[in-house]
DNA sequence: TTCTTTGTTTAGACATAGTCTAAGCTAGGA
DNA sequence: TCCTAGCTTAGACTATGTCTAAACAAAGAA
């Protein structure tokens, strides 16, 4: 898991002023961030940045394999600098609260031959939702 | 698995004209619908029904549990009337094609304590992603 | 029946997320 | 130096979905 500028700067692809605040904005947190949380965050480092520039650079972060694009809400997307470090997510209904999860087998290895409707499957990602530990508490009381 | 309208019923609701037909709609067809196309298509049936309508009646339906949004890209969101059906997603990167695939132990069961994070944890879904038979095709050209 | 209450539907205004366009800017090469 | 390609910008635009206020409809009471 080597650092995502690192990562970006192996596709041949210039790393502008912009594009490391953006890259370190993203990588700067353990959340996963918006493109308007981002752009938020990097505008105190760098004022004149555009919106237009947030998300045409995460756009292109996520077609290099460099970024992962998560849609798990109807809301906006949200990006993950993780994207060398296979893994799923876990929600929590009550407050959103998003945490990785590792680990576990790979799950296209469980999807029968016959499920698979003749497709190439690359790739299945789970989702896990449920309430968290402050969402139980609130509840019950 | 009955049928949808029968099953809103169950749940003292009042199954108004406008209500029905959004129902049949989104149950007369094996694809995923976006709220725009399950009014474009009732609209045949009901030319006065309005996109409101169709909007807070597809949020009740899934309020009700009777039917599950959809969130699989970062576009619209999609209808499924099949709730009462436990199934995963698999979907084409070509095309947008989406296939319902059924069977496999319940992913909540593959995921260790450890990685729960306190949660009480209540359901797992799975979107596996690659290409369908037409987009392998047209690939290889 | 009429009155009242409650829930439903409607058109259109509004909100939000994201894309596009056209112009200006920057870096690097000839 | 000039040229070119790529990058950035502001703001217009689009798509999706929510909200509001008024009209409407059904059910129950009298
Ligand atoms: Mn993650
Ligand atoms: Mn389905
Ligand atoms: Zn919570
Ligand atoms: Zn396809």
């Amino acid at each position: 898991m080597s650092d995502l500028v690192t990562r970006l700067r192996r596709h041949n692809w210039r790393i502008t002023p912009q594009r490391r605040v953006i890259a370190e904005t993203l990588e700067g947190s353990h959340v996963h961030f918006t493109a308007e949380e981002i752009l938020e965050r990097a505008v105190e480092r760098m004022p004149e940045l555009s919106r237009a520039t947030v998300y045409n650079t995460l756009n292109e972060m996520v077609a290099l394999g460099e970024v992962l694009e998560l849609t798990l809400d109807g809301r906006s997307k949200r990006y993950d600098p993780n994207a060398d470090h296979e893994h799923h997510h876990l929600i929590c209904e009550g407050c959103g609260l998003m945490k990785d999860v590792h680990a576990m087998a790979d799950p296209v290895d469980w999807l029968p031959g016959d499920e698979r409707h003749g497709f190439a499957v690359s790739r299945g990602s789970i989702t896990y939702r449920g309430l968290c530990p402050a969402c139980q508490a609130s509840q019950q009381a």
